[in-house]
DNA sequence: GGCGCCCATTGTAAATATAGAACGATGTTC
DNA sequence: GAACATCGTTCTATATTTACAATGGGCGCC
């Protein structure tokens, strides 16, 4: 998940051909210099900035000066440096409010989480290309944005993979190539898990037994928005061994009837 | 808070300057984008937002496009409609992993609220302008960013305002033309707001008794990440009667003294 | 304490994004 | 059912921004 230094003197090659590609390269710009600041630990100087994403300096700082007048980027004019500005969260707390899937999958969440003693999850699909943690659950302290709320995965990852896969309706040939750039604790065969996706489309839920991380099971319940694109899921993790003797099955149905309840909710209010 | 639709004709002139200004007039427009989505209840064609901003129908389109491809905005084909994505969460978790001062107030401000049967809340003082919540524990109800994480207020509204006032070291005509746009339910003149935020001053605390909402009393604390300026604060929200008999001064002292724990950790660690 | 390196920041050519009008399509009203 | 209006989108000229080199300042190092 982290995204190691491993490139000296490449700096951005999927930026450069956004810049390339748009018709605003300022904007494109711009959101790689928030990513980059959201990823790094420390504030950031102009010049680091340019030289991971290959910018050229002036421009990097004109970015940079555009962004702390919207207040997404804060200045320090002691340091000099940049870093976010709490503005983002308006706009994450914006989104937030507009839908309602958050709204009604949290007390479902926290109830199946409390009942079945297990993280849940509830996850935005963004595409083939990754999901969105945008609700949480977790037993034993508070729920908050800074537990996992925003978090990403990729798409095709653990038991919502299988969901996506299942339920998509994505061409075989993108799905196999976007399976084999997967990182899994213990990988299944291509052919196997196609199996687990056609089995996922016929029970109506998933599930992912250590194949994602070793020892942990991951059950997940596609929710639709609209009755066109799988839209969200809900995710239930726990401990394999312990979810087995509690009853794993038990969780399956509660997890997949919440998930048609949320279904429900959403297609019928638009 | 509703921004009302009193401009038929003017289209948002505050955009028009930072345009001007910026060399980097492509990121204000998204940035103003991206608030206009964030304020419609309802997703946007092209052509209401270029209205509503004042751009060329094709620039916005541009714009867009290029948000979309950020995935900072979701575009449905079907309706050609255009509102915020997930993405900005990702940005929002990643600002609040890199603050200290939310994990440390959260459970802070979790056990006062519980103590003293009162809203609890963390600001982070963006400058003279406004204020933004961050952290927030409410009784009855699990803490959620869609609660108000992310809302922003004037910055010398209320307790709040007086902490700003009173520790911030501005010059008071910028406070008195600031004090004169606030909209109170009953306001101050602004000699016994003077008188208050000396108050605060020698105190270390300010309160608010039913001046910004009637009725409800709002008692603030400021905490600091460095030691020259004012970041943050305490803040606890009740209504003003059981504040009264339950003892305000005890959630006083409680919400100096937290405030006091947080600025020393805050301050130790850089 | 002086020197040297690195950084943030400004000016100036040229590539380029923006503005405006025109087009085609869609949804609505009569 | 047809005309109208509105919307999203494309095309092209020009004002604009971007890239590069140079300047000044700060910090650490020797």
């Amino acid at each position: 998940m982290a995204d190691r230094q491993q490139r000296p003197k490449r700096p951005d090659h999927a930026l450069a051909k956004a810049v390339e590609l748009s018709k605003a390269p300022a904007i494109s710009r711009a959101a790689a210099v928030l990513r980059l600041l959201g990823k790094s630990d420390t504030p950031l100087g102009v010049q680091p900035i340019a030289r991971e994403l290959g910018l050229v300096p002036s421009t990097c700082l004109y970015v940079l000066r555009a962004l702390v007048a919207e207040e997404f980027v804060a200045f320090d004019p002691d340091t000099k440096r940049y870093s976010l500005e709490a503005g983002v969260l308006t706009l994450a707390r914006q989104w937030l409010r507009r839908n309602r899937f958050n709204d009604l999958a949290q007390p479902v969440l926290d109830r199946i989480g409390q009942a079945f003693d297990v993280t849940m999850l509830g996850v935005h699909i963004v595409g083939l290309d990754h999901i969105i943690v945008v609700a949480a659950s977790q037993l034993g302290q508070n729920i908050q944005l800074s537990a996992q709320i925003g978090s990403r995965f990729p798409a095709l990852i653990s038991a919502t993979g299988r969901c996506i896969a299942a339920f998509g309706d994505h061409p075989e040939a993108e799905l196999e190539a976007r399976f084999k750039a997967l990182r899994w604790d213990e990988p299944p065969t291509f052919d196997a898990w196609k199996k687990q996706v056609a089995q996922t489309r016929t029970q109506g839920f998933a599930v992912d037994e250590g194949n994602y991380i070793a020892g942990v099971t991951v059950v997940a319940a596609p929710v639709w928005k609209s009755r066109d694109k799988l839209s969200h899921a809900l995710v239930g993790i726990g401990i394999g061994s312990a979810l087995r003797r509690a009853g794993l099955p038990a969780l399956e149905e509660a997890l997949l009837s919440a998930a048609r309840t949320l279904s429900n909710q959403l297609c019928g209010e638009m």
